[in-house]
DNA sequence: CTTATTTGAGACAGTTATGTCTCATACACA
DNA sequence: TGTGTATGAGACATAACTGTCTCAAATAAG
């Protein structure tokens, strides 16, 4: 669809350069100028379906992980693997506050940081992260960790393969319970990242 | 100084909005657009002595602390109580990509980041970190985990005395070494952040 | 009090981006 | 082949920002 790769170019162009013009990104898609405007009617459109496409994207990665039977720490090692290749998807908000203040965006937005919350919590519940943590700590060091590691795979500093066990250990290890405590629960739905 | 106040409200005024114009910043130094462009020709002599500032500001924070007899890894605790404060102060480089093409910039950047690095193999040596994490991804960490903090205790989540010394533990467990090892080892000099 | 310097306000030109519009062309489809 | 739709190129008006300049008022210095 034409609209699927306007929203492609202009995740690609924002990532790189956030402040980049509409005529970077229809260049970039392979259009014409008057072809994304027909598409996004303002700029603001265009930053506000990247934005809800990127959630999308988000949410499609992590609900593909099944969590039938896992533990919760299995669970948030798979998102890190699911979601740290998309680690660039929300660079674009840097220069793009007004987006967040949209109310349908900034409703996913915590949406799926309330998941990882939740998930945060079961995972303190089955005993692998320290509740003397907060939660909110927590999901701010997964967040932070998650974009770091894209970066640097991006960079060439850490190999692709490797970037997502390092940011996941870091966080389990770092957050973990002090006391290994008791062995983890097995879990019955709903997780996220 | 009127040009460390135009500074100061550069600072404040591109953390927030990465691509804000020349009189907003003027506006909140409270001094005229024409003032500021006598102190500072072009928005690009601006940023560049923004970061520049930045990095001083950085290098001041962490050369107060005083190395001689402290193990590396109360060393790197120091370093995040110093600099945790100053989390904001790169924001503006996102969408400034090429200020970061600055000689000046980059070498000024690139050397504190190498004595971060040197901070960090300082620590694998005496057995506070694992040898086996590409000290690449230890600074990626630190660095992403520094702004997490900062970014936590600005949105309210994370107390401001904590947030530290919440961030150094993340990094401290979760890169640690494997065995505790030996005890810390004691240092002589030069360490950084 | 007088003189020199600094400042703020704002006019101004130049540039760049946004968003609208037209029109000729390419393409799909019957 | 003929018709209707989508597209690209680009002209156009508008707005915002940058950087320069002038001038009058404030301030400091003598």
């Amino acid at each position: 669809m034409a609209r699927q790769s306007l929203l492609d170019a202009a995740g690609a162009v924002l990532a790189r350069n956030p402040g980049a013009a509409i005529a970077e990104i229809a260049e970039r898609a392979g259009v014409g100028r008057a072809t994304l405007y027909r598409h996004f009617p303002t700029r603001e459109d265009l930053i506000r379906a990247l934005a809800l496409e990127s959630l999308r994207q988000t949410d499609e990665a992590t609900q593909r992980i099944p969590v039938d039977g896992m533990s919760a720490d299995s669970v948030l090692a798979e998102v890190f693997e699911a979601i740290v290749p998309l680690g660039d998807r929300f660079r674009f908000l840097s220069s793009e506050p007004a987006v967040l203040r949209d109310p349908e965006v900034k409703a996913a937005f915590d949406r799926q940081l309330e998941e990882l919350a939740e998930l945060v919590d079961a995972m303190k519940a089955e005993g692998s992260l320290d509740r003397a943590v907060p939660t909110a700590w927590v999901v701010a060091a997964i967040d932070a960790l998650v974009y770091a590691a894209w970066d640097s795979v991006e960079g060439g500093a850490v190999a692709r393969r490797d970037a997502a066990a390092l940011a996941f250990r870091t966080v389990m290890r770092g957050l973990g319970a002090a006391d290994p405590g008791s062995a983890p629960q097995r879990r019955r739905r709903s997780a996220k990242g």
